[in-house]
DNA sequence: CGGCCATCTTTTTTT
DNA sequence: AAGATGGCCG
């Protein structure tokens, strides 16, 4: 007898889920189940099988995707027998690997995990070496093009410059310094995370056969999105049982621009030869209209595995369209259409999505949001990670984890300023260069430096003081949340914000920021069984949620309130009421795009994407001047909304024409105004 | 050594 | 338009 059951289940969802052994295909499109699916065959594997939960790895690419997973598998079989089941995204996976095995490759278990804004620092300071004439080079750009390198696999040592630009150049000669400083800071990057992980199994046979005894299962959601050094890292993984079941669909590829190679999923079977293919073409969440939308979208892709969503329910209704004069305008028509369809549907806020291309693009509708006092939640954005206050406190955190952690070390050696400047730092990291040591070593004995004159030399002893002070307590475990909040303000880190910011009102909520990160530490600590600072530290930097300054996805999603957010964090989501905004050539497609080449597929599958969120309304909109860089443009629809039957859409009439320019209101006023005087004058 | 003012750039998407 | 950077001055 079945632990659970099956009957809801469509004949190809069924074939996939007791597929048996051997590399399996499931092409799912858009809302056609695939979740269901994958949860419903590794239960099934579990009851049906005899396979341990133990031998199953389930991989996603973000935390909310593995965390539900988790959840769903659980309420099936029961909460007790999934705990030894790894359910996990590919960076969480990675460093549970190499938090066990990394020194196989010269590391040091308590390694850094470095996320943009150490990477970008770092790099800074190697580009300062390398060119010494001064020229100016984007960090990040530079930062870019070694990502895209070690997302392709390739080591510094074969790295070629292949479009001759300035910056593969500079990439050129930054790469390898910038490897070798990770390593002696025994730090790794997002990157390093899966392209170490790959090089350890492909390396080091018996850890490979270690993880291959015990991953016998292996399931993989969103495989359109993998990139090189995922491949081969699955590839080793599944290598010897190859009950490897990947589940994807090439039209909702759109992490192409990290390195994702389509690829993969194309030519699935001519890697795994004896794949079983599934396709799954029934959608369960969007009416005949948004299907019919989508799929004439996508058609025009080329690259492309052939397939076409369905539904059994009706049509729906019309798509909607409005043509807007500006984004305050497109912001104003978006309201009332959930004014309206929020009372005539009796929904919810929280039944409404707004989503667009960039990020930037949230901000009329949050103003008019704002003003409209209507609920909202944004999701994304970078704005946690450019909080200048919890990048300081977890800097602290970071060192006395990893005291080789250099680039943090430099961050907090003087801030708040404790009298060691620039000066002084730059004779410590001399030294340091110079004697091959690392610059922790100088710090705790830097007495035959010369020119360190002894007020800073005494700086020096009491911050290695209390860095040492605070590391044996953080160590002791126990009482962290105490430990961390009496060394915020031992250090006087909120002191600091006051000082130097001068508004009041943005003072405070910047040491609420850092207070928040001690909240989050609490929260860690309620929910892990064996907490310790490093492993608060890797919630952090993966980017899982419960991290300071922001709710959890989840959270944001469960208040009822308008969502916005791009395109692509809205994958694997849907909402009853889709608005897919700024409908416009360089926005979707991307000016990117239109000028870097020839690459519009991925744009367009990024419309496909966001078409597909809509359950049962889809209104689409673009204005028709916006302002860029303080100053208006002319904008020309998308080349996409030409591409969607007419029949299917139901345009509301040029909003342009009953709209008054500023100017022409302007004209108007004065003329009322004009004429009034004239009927009082007589 | 630190703070203030002027000039300059910015906008893709994120684990 | 706004935030970041860099130069200059106290």
């Amino acid at each position: 007898m079945s632990a659970f059951d099956f009957s809801t289940l469509n004949p190809r969802q069924l074939e996939a889920v007791r597929h048996r052994d051997g590399p399996l295909l499931i092409l799912a499109g858009a809302g056609s189940g695939k979740t269901r699916v994958i949860t419903c065959r590794i239960a099934w594997l579990m009851s049906e099988c005899g396979v341990g939960a133990e031998s199953i790895l389930a991989v996603t690419f973000t935390n909310k995707a593995a965390r539900e997973m988790r959840e769903r598998v659980e309420e099936m079989v029961g909460k007790k027998r999934c705990k030894p089941m790894v359910v996990a995204t590919f960076h969480s996976l990675c460093v549970r690997i190499l938090r066990e095995d990394i020194e196989a490759l010269g590391y040091k278990k308590n390694f850094s995990i470095y996320g943009a804004a150490d990477q970008t620092r770092l790099i800074k300071d190697l580009m300062q070496q390398v060119d010494i004439e001064g020229r100016k080079f984007d960090a990040d750009r530079v930062l870019w093009a070694i990502s895209d390198a070690k997302n392709r696999l390739i080591p510094p040592e074969q790295f070629k410059v292949r479009y001759h630009d300035d910056y593969e150049y500079m990439a050129a000669a930054v790469y390898p310094r910038y490897q070798t400083a990770l390593k002696a800071f025994n730090a790794v990057d997002f990157d390093d995370l899966i392209m170490l992980t790959a090089r350890l199994l492909q390396e080091h046979p018996d850890v490979l056969e270690k993880y291959r005894q015990r991953f016998r299962y292996i399931l993989v959601d969103e495989y359109q999105d993998t990139n090189a050094a995922q491949y081969l890292l699955l590839n080793l993984l599944a290598g010897g049982h190859r009950n490897l079941c990947v589940v994807g669909d090439d039209d909702q590829s759109i992490y192409g621009w990290r390195g994702a190679d389509l690829g993969n999923i194309l030519e699935f079977e001519r890697d795994f030869p004896g794949t079983r293919v599934v396709k799954l073409e029934q959608n369960y969440r969007s009416t005949g209209n948004i299907l019919a939308a989508a799929n004439a979208v996508i058609r025009h892709n080329a690259k492309r595995r052939e397939k076409a969503l369905w539904t059994a329910d009706g049509a729906g209704t019309h798509i909607d369209y409005l043509q807007c004069a500006d984004e305050e305008d497109e912001a104003r028509a978006v309201m009332e259409r959930i004014h309206g369809a929020r009372f005539r549907h009796d929904l919810a806020y929280s039944d409404f999505a707004i989503l667009y291309r960039t990020n930037v693009q949230s901000r009329a509708f949050e103003e008019q949001l704002r003003y409209e006092n209507i609920p909202y939640v944004l999701i994304g954005g970078q704005q946690f990670f450019d909080r200048k206050e919890v990048k300081d406190t977890v800097a602290y955190l970071k060192v006395l984890v990893n005291h080789r952690d250099e680039v943090n070390l430099l961050r907090i050696l003087n801030y708040p300023r404790r009298g060691i400047g620039e000066t002084s730092a730059d004779r410590l990291i001399r030294h340091s260069a110079e004697r091959n040591v690392p610059l922790w070593q100088v710090l705790k004995d830097p007495s035959d430096i010369e020119d360190l004159g002894e007020k800073v030399l005494e700086a020096i002893a009491r911050f290695v003081e209390q860095m040492e002070r605070y590391r044996m307590r953080f160590n002791r475990h126990g009482l962290m949340v105490e430990t961390l909040r009496e060394m915020i303000a031992e250090f006087g880190l909120e002191e600091e914000i006051y000082r130097t910011v001068d508004d009041p009102a943005k003072a405070r909520r910047r040491v609420e920021n850092v207070e928040e990160v001690a909240s989050a530490m609490a929260s860690y600590l309620e929910r892990e069984e064996n907490p310790s600072l490093a492993g608060f530290l890797e919630k952090v930097s993966l980017l899982d949620d419960d991290r300071p300054g922001r709710d959890s996805k989840e959270k944001k999603l469960a208040r009822d309130a308008v969502v916005l957010m791009s395109i692509h964090s809205s994958k694997g989501l849907e909402f009853p009421h889709v608005f897919l905004v700024g409908m416009e050539e360089g926005f979707l497609p991307h000016q990117k795009s239109l000028s870097e080449g020839i690459d519009i597929d991925e744009e367009r599958r990024l419309c496909y994407v966001g078409i597909t969120r809509a359950q049962r309304c889809l209104t689409l909109s673009n204005a028709r001047r916006r302002k860029k860089y303080g100053e208006m443009q002319a904008r020309v629809p998308s080349r996409f909304l030409a591409e969607i039957p007419a029949d299917l859409v139901n345009a509301e009439g040029d909003r342009e024409a009953p709209q008054a320019t500023e100017e022409e209101r302007d004209q108007l006023a004065s003329k009322a105004f004009s004429n009034i005087m004239n009927i009082l004058g007589d």
